[in-house]
Parts: C-alpha cells; sequence; structure tokens
RNA sequence: UCCUACUUAGCUCAGUUGGUUAGAGCAUCUGACUGUUAAUCAGAGGGUCGCUGGUUCAAGUCCAGCAGUGGGAGCCA
C-alpha cells in the first residue's frame, strides 16, 4: 500500500474536501475524555491552531493510548470530518495511531495550563512549543522574510558584511574577542604584551558590533544595499531591550539625504507592520488576547500615523517648556535620557518621532556635520514601549572633514584606511541606518522582553541553550 | 555596572509577633463519567523553605555574605 502523506494542520483547517482520509504528525497538546472517547489536541507548528484527533473507544489499542500524554509526537491517519462538537470546525476520527515519542508526563515541564515566561526562558529547548513561542516565532520568520522582499522589491542589494573584524574602532560597543591563541599560554612580545601576530588573522580580531562601515562600502558601489546579519556586543547590559547577540539591519543608500532617509525608514516600518497585520493576523490575535489587547489596534496605529519629525533642539525646548520634572534635567547639549524620549514619543506627541540633528558631541564620528558647524545629520526612530527602535544619519563624505572628527576623538585610523579611501575615490552623499531586529518583533508581538522574541538569547552569564 | 524587589511542592503562590506535623490552586497518579474544549467529580502521593554562615532554648520567618531571577537606570539597536 503506498504511504500516506503527512498534510500540515494548516492546510487540513483550510479543507473542504471532507470525509478523505489523511495523516498528521504532531505533538499532543491534551489529552481527555472517558472510557468511550478521547479527545487529543495536536499540534504540528504550522499554525497556532490544533486539530481535535478522536479516538473511538476500540478503534485504537488502548495499550497504545496509554503512551500518549501531553508533549507526545503522534503520526495520526483518519478521516477528515465536520466536527459535530463545539470548538472547530473540522476534526479527524482516527483509524490508526503510531507513537513517535513519548513525553513522561511525571518530568515533561509543559503542562495545559499557562507558565511564566520567565519559567520558560529556563526550558529554551522546550519553549518553541507553547503557544506564544510557536506565535512569536512564527512572526519572526515572516518578518525576516519582509526585511528581505522590502528591500529586493525597491531595488536594494543584500550585502554580507563580515561577523569577524579587525577594526576595534567602529565605536558602538565593546566587543568580543575572537582567537584561537592558548589563553593559559599565549605568545607574548618583549615587552609582555601578547603577540595577536601570531594569531589566527595575524592580527587582533572581535566579532562585528556592526556591519555599517562596511555597508558604506557596498553602497559606494551598488547605490543601494542592506545587511541582515547577527551583531555582538560585550556590553554588561542587563535590560529587556539588549541582548549580546542580536540580529541587525542596515541599509546603507548612496545619494540619500538626511530626508531621504527619514522618508526610507517611516516607510518601511509601516511596509514591515503592515505585512504583519496582513499575514500573521492568527497569532497576532492570540498575543492581543492573551498579552496585549491594544496591540493590534496599536499596529493598525503605526501603519496610518505620519511620524512626527523632530529636531534635537525643538525636542529640547518642548522638554524645557513641560513643566516636568525630571530626574535628569534637560539643557541643550545633554543626550536625551529615556525618560525624556518618552515623555515626547507616549506624552506629548502620542505617536512615533524622528528626532534628528544632534549635536556632535553625542553623535558618532561619521555623522555628516551642519553647516552650523555644532550638529549632525543623526536621526533616531523613537517608537512608544520601546524606545530608539532605528538610529542612523546622513554619513560624512567630505574627506577633510572626516578626518578631522576622527582626530578630535582620537580614533586610530590605522585598522580604518580602507573606510577613509572611499572619502577620496569617488565619494559621494550616503546615508543610512540600522533597525534592531528583535526590537522590531518587540513592538510587531507585545511582548515585553526581548529574550522572548529571539529563540536562544545570549545575555550576560546566560549562554545555556 | 548601579539601585530595588523577589527566591517555599513539577508550576503559580499563601505562610501572622520567631514556637508542635509548612498550606492552597493547578499539574501528576488512581477511580468515576456516552462528544470533551486549558472537561468535570472523588481520593492519593509529592517539600534539604536558593546556598553558606550567624543570632536564639527554638529560624521558612531575624542578621550577614554569595548566587539566580524580575523591574528601573546607564550603554545602545
Amino acid at each position: 500500500m503506498e504511504k500516506l502523506k503527512r498534510t500540515k494542520i494548516s492546510d487540513l483547517l483550510k479543507e473542504t474536501d471532507k470525509d478523505k482520509v489523511v495523516n498528521v504528525k504532531g505533538w499532543v497538546r491534551t489529552k481527555r475524555g472517558n472510557k468511550n472517547v478521547t479527545f487529543i489536541a495536536l499540534n504540528d507548528g504550522s499554525i497556532i491552531h490544533n486539530i481535535q484527533i478522536v479516538v473511538e473507544a476500540g478503534n485504537i489499542d488502548e495499550q497504545i493510548l496509554k503512551l500518549i500524554n501531553t508533549g507526545a509526537c503522534l503520526s495520526v491517519t483518519g478521516t477528515l470530518v465536520e466536527s459535530f462538537g463545539k470548538g472547530q470546525g473540522v476534526e479527524i476520527q482516527a483509524k490508526e495511531i503510531e507513537v513517535y515519542g513519548q513525553a513522561d508526563p511525571e518530568t515533561y515541564p509543559l503542562q495545559k495550563k499557562g507558565h511564566t515566561l520567565e519559567f520558560l526562558r529556563e526550558i529554551a529547548h522546550l519553549r518553541p512549543r507553547t503557544n506564544t513561542f510557536g506565535a512569536v516565532l512564527r512572526i519572526r520568520h515572516a518578518m525576516a522574510y519582509a526585511i528581505h522582499k522590502y528591500f529586493n522589491d525597491n531595488g536594494f542589494y543584500y550585502l554580507h558584511t563580515p561577523i569577524i573584524t579587525g577594526s576595534d574602532a567602529e565605536g558602538a560597543g565593546a566587543m568580543f574577542r575572537v582567537t584561537t591563541l592558548d589563553m593559559d599560554n599565549p605568545p607574548r612580545t618583549e615587552n609582555g604584551q601578547i603577540n595577536y601576530e601570531e594569531d589566527f588573522f595575524g592580527k587582533s580580531t572581535n566579532l562585528t558590533v556592526s556591519g555599517q562601515l562596511e555597508g558604506e562600502l557596498g553602497a559606494l558601489a551598488l547605490s543601494l544595499i542592506y545587511t541582515f546579519g547577527p551583531t555582538f556586543r560585550a556590553e554588561n547590559s542587563n535590560t529587556p531591550r539588549h541582548l549580546a547577540e542580536f540580529w541587525m539591519i542596515e541599509p546603507e543608500m548612496a545619494f540619500y539625504d538626511i530626508t531621504d532617509n527619514m522618508d526610507l525608514a517611516e516607510d518601511f516600518l509601516k511596509y514591515l507592520v503592515n505585512y504583519a497585520l496582513d499575514n500573521c493576523i492568527d497569532d497576532l490575535q492570540f498575543l492581543n488576547k492573551m498579552y496585549d489587547t491594544t496591540l493590534i489596534e496599536r499596529l493598525k496605529g503605526i501603519v496610518e500615523t505620519k511620524f512626527v519629525r523632530l529636531s534635537y533642539t525643538e525636542g529640547v525646548d518642548i522638554l524645557m517648556k513641560s513643566g516636568v520634572k525630571f530626574e535628569y534635567p534637560v539643557k541643550w547639549g545633554c543626550d536625551l535620557q529615556a525618560e525624556h524620549e518618552r515623555y515626547l514619543v507616549e506624552k506629548h506627541f502620542k505617536k512615533p518621532v524622528i528626532l534628528t540633528d544632534y549635536p556632535k558631541e553625542i553623535k558618532a564620528f561619521y555623522m555628516k556635520l551642519n553647516d552650523d558647524g555644532k550638529t549632525v545629520r543623526a536621526m533616531d526612530v523613537l517608537f512608544p514601549n520601546i524606545g530608539e527602535i532605528i538610529g542612523g544619519s546622513q554619513r560624512e563624505e567630505n574627506f577633510e572633514t572626516l578626518s578631522k572628527r576622527i582626530e578630535e576623538l582620537n580614533i586610530p585610523t590605522k585598522d580604518m584606511w580602507w573606510y577613509l579611501e572611499t572619502r577620496k575615490f569617488g565619494t559621494a552623499p550616503h546615508s543610512g541606518f540600522g533597525l534592531g531586529f528583535e526590537r522590531l518583533i518587540l513592538f510587531v508581538t507585545g511582548m515585553l522582553n526581548i529574550r522572548d522574541v529571539i529563540p536562544f538569547p545570549r545575555t550576560p552569564k546566560n549562554a545555556e541553550f
């Protein structure tokens, strides 16, 4: 007899052709019933919904039924029928069940009842089997796909920037060292320093903190590029918004000024949120019901709202006139604190805000200096609840101005000669920004902790899974 | 890294002024129930009270140190 092919539950629930024999495989969410009939809710991760398996007494060996508990993996063959129970449209009348893997109910940690997200973090190897993580991971996938689709459809090329980098002056934070030297007995130079000339690359290397500098090289050849890859920061940050390993999207565009850059960022974010609403509504509805009943409303709001665009100077003005007593007092030149950003986004405007033209002292060396000589063409996109979701700028394309900034900030140029050469040979106005992928997923899912929107979070003191 | 709160059964949590045998709900196990919807009902088992030390006749409870986790801050995406 020909082997019956497995049908995904997502397809079965759409099936209109009833009374046919199908095979379904998945993991048991709940089992209940009496001595005449047993009901099994089966989920295969293809969709948030389960399919109900109905086992009439006598159809399946009782010994096999006994092996089936929450968490067990089954292959079920049976007839797809319209359900005459209330909770579902269709169900499967089981004819044959093979138990692929049992799950001992005494030790299997996932119960039918809800768990706290903190507990689920301790069992990151099993949490994808929960409704919540299934929904988050499917949305995460959809967003990754939508990012590639958006850029591809708009003429951007996907540039793969290196994970291992030889420059340690990218200025975005502390780095993880990459080495093959024997840490117990490293080679030394004459004055006792570790001799990285004997290391794998013949120099000291680290994991990247940003693909931007290499991204600029790509943009100054292909015009429109983006990167989408893992990024590493060895900062001892313990917050619900930071990871030591996270994914970042960094478009870089030749011939874009700061306004073009803002237009792109706004259009891009709206496209992604809209994509989630169009393609992930089942999962969003689940999250909306279980975690945040204003989620879908808020997502729709983002798509329809025009983001506020405001200079740093205007922002400081609003904060000073607000009469609010902040823990950190505001004055022109200070870096804006979380409380300041939150006031502007959540209290004053109640919508996303793009802040521009920050004082040069509080921003990175590569940002283009404005004519006033005091501010740079930076732009931060601030979202409600999340804070800074995008940071970007028009880049300084003038060789002399850039060299002077690098000198002022005492950045070692030895490892960055290649970056500076782009300003020597056919320099061009260009802009770009970085979007933290997990922060986007936080916003789209309504989750509150960044550790719950990446399958295997890397944070200080945590690399178990 | 700083501030702050928390850590008691598999999970979520009570636990009074320091005082006899540390409780509940859910989960698990056993049984009942003719179609259930995180089924229901009855019964049973289940604890090194985060770790180390201290105070005391007596510590889950008070004190100190350490660890882990949550929240806030800084760094940023």
